[in-house]
DNA sequence: AAGTGGTCTAGACCACTCG
DNA sequence: GAGTGGTCTAGACCACTTG
């Protein structure tokens, strides 16, 4: 209840309901703020930090959006009880994801190479008659243990040289930033169940019919075109996937 | 560009901004807005609808938040190119799933009774010790055929004369609304690949060691308590699992 | 009655894009 | 320079919850 010290920067070029924002994540985060309790209201916020009501609720709102808080018209605003702190729903390359569990991620380089698409593909990345994709299929490892099998398909005229310039053992996702300033703002994801074949089996070292997930995602821009399509199949003893689910009202 | 005539009832209880923000969906969903195009801008709009600014702006941006939209500073607002009509990361149970797709759901009881629950089921639940849940397993079935097995349990402190007054054949979480008010806002759901064992092939009707998925779900009420733990092994070549991710950036 | 969040207003300045 | 979205202000009224 008691709101600990907020400092602002109005010189800063970061917003104020930023500042607030973070600073009420990190008491939140650090277990100053415990779930269930009471956050500073609106008033309180404005009155106390000299700054208006508006803002204030911006900072409040936006926690609120992520889930980090809740409010109730008429009582007040507080912490939400569920510990969503799992990265939720991140558009997440292998080497990200990886590096983020504290492994690290290798690729051993099965194909590379420009190709002209299948019917599904070339609809998918919106591409004309005879345009060709690059297809890059790895497998996927972390700590040297073998994950997945990952079949990318990119559009070729968008990223004309990637065959020379990327080197297919990095960072693909690093790479189309570095290379072409490219910043991938979502994904849609399915995933199915299945077993695994002959060539996945050897490939990922497990036994045929062993379960696996089969992955087809499409990542998109900011503005919502397609840049790349990926087939994949990941050990189903190596994979889970985790979901926050919401219920609209 | 051209704002298509929005009639604004000022009477109404429905807010302003909600009216405008459904108009526009509209337009999206109908296609008289396509992928791309400008969206009237902040300002257009409130001197066009004879409203502040703020509550424009509050339309559109709800609408960024939701990927229908998406904005640029200097340029304006566009319609974005994903199709992401696909009910997004809703928690839908079971029956509200099938029959948004059109077929009828259905259940076959397997059990329906009280139970002192084991460690995780407890611990997730936050039940003390001792304290016993409702357990419910179904088959359920939609236009009679097998979809998947479903096991529920919800802590009995909660759900007092839940056993009495619940026709086990209907919807679950209708019951929970109808009989208890209760409203799930939110689920953490992991879903995992697998292999039938002898039991939940007989009862799907698939062959011994097919692909199923088995998921764990967790439902929670606005303010983030546990309401629901559920174990259910869907069958693989009926049901896929389909993810919008974004990425911070 | 006092406090809360939900909605709304009518302004303001800024950084940015584009012609 | 005109138009755009991003941020911010200082008020306002309302419905709601709580004591």
């Amino acid at each position: 209840m008691a709101l600990q010290p907020i400092v602002l920067d109005r010189q800063s070029i970061v917003p104020l309901y930023y500042q607030i924002q973070q600073c009420l994540l990190d008491q939140v985060r650090s277990g100053a703020l415990k779930a269930g309790e009471t956050v500073p209201s609106e008033g309180q916020i404005s009155a106390t930090l000299g700054i208006s009501r508006m803002t204030a609720r911006q900072a409040l709102k936006m926690l609120c959006n992520m889930g980090v808080l809740y409010s109730e018209r008429g009582r007040g605003t507080f912490v939400a009880r569920a510990k969503l702190e799992k990265n939720f729903l991140q558009v997440l390359s292998f080497s990200e994801e990886m590096r983020a569990r504290g492994s690290k991620p290798s690729s051993r380089v099965l194909a590379f190479k420009r190709l002209k698409p299948g019917r599904e593909i070339a609809d998918t990345l919106h591409l004309a008659a005879e345009e060709e994709v690059v297809l890059l299929r790895r497998v996927r490892m972390a700590d040297s243990v073998p994950y997945c099998i990952e079949c990318a398909h990119l559009p070729l005229h968008r990223f004309p040289e990637l065959l020379q310039k990327f080197d297919p053992h990095h960072s693909l996702y690093q790479a189309l930033a570095e290379l072409y300033g490219i910043q991938i703002a979502a994904a849609d994801e399915v995933a199915e169940a299945g077993a695994a074949n002959a060539e996945e089996a050897r490939l990922l070292r497990i036994r045929r019919r062993a379960p696996v997930f089969r992955f087809t995602r499409v990542a998109y821009l900011r503005d919502g075109r397609p840049v790349e399509f990926v087939k994949s199949t990941y050990r189903g003893d190596r994979c889970r996937v985790v979901n926050r689910l919401t219920r609209q009202i």
